[in-house]
DNA sequence: CTAGTATATAACAATATAATTATATACTAA
DNA sequence: TTAGTATATAATTATATTGTTATATACTAG
């Protein structure tokens, strides 16, 4: 794929509020399946479902720890950093 | 909408390969609808619909100049910045 | 082994997005 | 006015995404 695709992809990923959502929560940590489900209150397939598109894009990859799987972000610095371009406005005086 | 759902938005309206060229072109200058048509070579139809969700997402804007339309980006340095975070990545040593 | 827990996947229905085609609108020039 | 150019919109079809439900897999504990 050609980089504007691959580009194009990883803002995809993350143009929906959910999985948006668990960028967010995952630059607090690790997390696993679970916990993320019961922080967004969705489904568990659901669940499951966003991580895979996350983890397709590279955004997240997780480890397996005994019976359950943590999530983590892969390049936390790239989230926060896309944040800060979007979210991060300096706030004028009024 | 949330702040949440707007920024979900606007990465969703850059997650199409077409409407990200677009900003791409738009980083050289702002352009007419036929040139971004000409351009990426996309029907005129697309292309209009395309700069439609870019204009709906704050993405960009528009001014008639006579007959013409001409687009470009509402704040660059939020595209870039974008851009920079996700393909300016500092190549190691090999 | 069994039962229980955690997660993933498959199948489906509902909805949304995309691209094409045809048509409408807005402007310019004569 | 008319004809021509530039762009937008509507209608349609095709395709993709989403969420739910049901089921499968992987592991743990006993």
């Amino acid at each position: 794929m050609s980089q504007n695709e691959d580009t194009a992809s990883y803002f995809k990923a993350l143009g929906h509020p959910v999985r948006l959502q668990i960028a967010r929560k995952l630059m607090e940590g690790e997390k696993c399946v679970s916990e993320v489900e019961n922080m967004l209150s969705i489904s568990q397939a659901n669940t499951s479902q966003h991580l895979s598109i996350l983890k397709a894009n590279g955004i997240v990859d997780c480890i397996r720890k005994g019976n359950i799987k943590c999530y983590f972000l892969k390049e936390p610095g790239k989230i926060q950093g896309l944040l800060a371009v979007l979210e991060n406005t300096i706030q004028e005086k009024g």
